[in-house]
DNA sequence: CCCCCATGTTGACACTGTCCACATCGCTTG
DNA sequence: CAAGCGATGTGGACAGTGTCAACATGGGGG
């Protein structure tokens, strides 16, 4: 099969590629030039499909977001009806995909200082989802009514990702015994703790 | 006043150059041969000081984690005898510290992955700072007693940590009133919750 | 059917990290 | 107190990088 001169898909191989690339070496440090090659195209080539560097790096922070809201979406989907249920199975979601995709995890959080100003698309949405699932607990009673739900959400958030950030980084074991367990924690401490009535 | 042939504290002045470097633009994309020029020397010098890029920014982290271990005492220090108050005082610390200097934390949060094995120096030290603390909390039975010490360390970093990264990332407003607000809240949400006996 | 424009290529430039050989100093040792 | 040696800084080189500009190609809409 003879190399087309356009490739056909050159923006979505070379985003694959990246996230290879992260995966492989577990740092940011690959080149544009590389990505080039391993998509077998020139060194110049993204840059019909990217403004730069940074822009290549942003498109994936917005693709891993978007990976997330996903997950999110499915452990709803799984949960349902039980508004605790529901909060739990985001954590969960949250936990296992930090857990599962470190790197992307790592990218995804390796914004730029300040950034809620202008959060990379599909970050809003991610966030977004946790706030709605927190409305519905709220409207259903089983949590304090003096927060707005978009502080119940930042609450969650930061709990699990608390936990989330010390396990990528290395500093707590992420067997799937652990997992279980400090989900079951995390679940209790927000509930009985932080959002109860 | 000649400047000398041999600058006299050149790591040191290489190192403040790189911080004021992250500071003032808010990444980590700063250049050797960059913070040569800002010492007033040649590209080649800093390679006297550190092997590689890599070593620079490792010295980096590892001066963070020293500073936030000294911050931790210091705290320590103001914080009297009660072991509740102790804690609660590393916890203010670790949140202002991250608050007052976002690069710093940032840059220090920011291990190439699975670094659990090659902790950086200072790191270590900082975390027993914690696990001592909670090991007087534990001794003076204010704390569950079938968690060991370094695990509600780790849960009490957890805890910390998420909400410092929230507020770095900008996603939670780091005004003072909200800053004493959440910390007293983290505080019962430890104590009353995950370390309750 | 043809031609236009999105996509890819080639070439160039300034700059980077890092290696090497050399220059300059200040501290130790005799 | 001299000398010289090791630590520190210099200058030049090289391959590789990000990005720009000009050119090539060919698939899909008129």
């Amino acid at each position: 099969m003879p190399r087309a001169y356009h490739h056909g898909n050159l923006r979505r191989t070379l985003l694959d590629a990246a996230v290879a690339l992260f995966a492989e070496r577990g740092a940011f440090d690959f080149t544009l030039r590389e990505l080039a090659r391993a998509a077998g195209v020139t060194h110049n080539a993204p840059y019909r499909h990217f403004a730069g560097k940074a822009e290549l790096l942003e498109a994936l922070r917005s693709e891993g977001f978007l990976a997330l809201a996903e997950a999110a979406q499915a452990s709803l989907a799984a949960a349902g009806d039980d508004p605790r249920k529901r909060v739990r199975a985001l954590g969960d979601a949250y936990l296992r995909f930090a857990i599962d995709e470190p790197h992307r995890f790592r990218l995804m959080l390796h914004n730029p200082l300040g950034g809620a100003d202008d959060p990379v698309v599909g970050q809003a949405s991610a966030l977004a989802i946790l706030k709605d699932t927190l409305e519905e607990a709220r409207r259903a009673g089983v949590v304090r009514q003096d927060l707005s739900a978009r502080e119940l959400a930042l609450a969650a958030w930061a709990l699990v990702h608390g936990l989330s950030s010390l396990m990528v980084a290395g500093q707590i074991p992420a067997d799937d015994a652990r997992v279980r367990r400090y989900g079951k924690l995390l679940e209790t401490t927000f509930f009985e703790g932080i959002a109860r009535r």
